[in-house]
DNA sequence: TACAATAAGTTCTTATTTGGAACTTAGGTC
DNA sequence: GACCTAAGTTCCAAATAAGAACTTATTGTA
């Protein structure tokens, strides 16, 4: 089965899924929750490849969840910006940030 | 980059999506909430193929987010239930499901 | 006794996805 | 004219997932 086999599924947490549930596109929304817009900042904000950043943009701006706009027009340049349909995403976010915060803190590894 | 190489990450959204940021994985739980807890159960509720929901649950497991337990001594049995870390994962899941509810609504596709 | 069924996995081969680096395009700057 | 920036695309090798069959231990059934 492939991940967008779960479009249709009964079940709204597994359509969501279908869209968000994978580390690249979720981190993408929160770069975007932080103010991040341009595609070379998702790139080294998360540290995946311009081909997978490249992939999961195109697939939330198709999904409405992000739009793409120019902010420049010669040479053209685009930014993603959250929708509202984005935007009503924080509280998944929020609850993620909330149980890595009480669950896995980091461990400090080196110098005081 | 690989996705376990989030583990150590200055956010604790990407420290959770390390552990759960895949779809299987966040399916996996949502069964859990649902009241499973067999392994054929998972198989046949998320669709993922057995390779897959074995991985997952180890994963799960060495996290501390479910624990394996025998409920069968002959022939050797095991079903997997969410640990208090695990059910401190509820309100994530409920966020995808509120959103899912209200911006991905099932298209009834054919029979009335 | 043999035959099928159940549960929880593992193993195998093939297909799909990802990683990493280099290249492209369209202008701008020294 | 040589180099820089931003936003991608292209390429091939490596990792991961799909799908089906097989395993192990035990119980229930004809």
């Amino acid at each position: 089965m492939k991940w967008t086999d779960l479009d249709e599924n009964w079940c709204p947490v597994a359509r969501t899924l279908s869209l968000v549930g994978d580390r690249w596109t979720l981190l993408v929304l929160r770069d975007c929750f932080l103010g991040m817009s341009r595609f070379d900042q998702f790139v080294s904000s998360t540290g995946a490849t311009r081909h997978l950043i490249s992939d999961r943009l195109k697939r939330l701006v198709e999904a409405g969840i992000i739009e793409k706009q120019a902010y420049s027009e010669r040479p053209k340049r685009y930014e993603y910006v959250l929708t509202e349909k984005g935007q009503e995403f924080a509280p998944a976010l929020m609850a993620f940030r909330d149980w890595g915060k009480k669950h896995l803190p980091v461990r400090r590894t080196s110098k005081a």
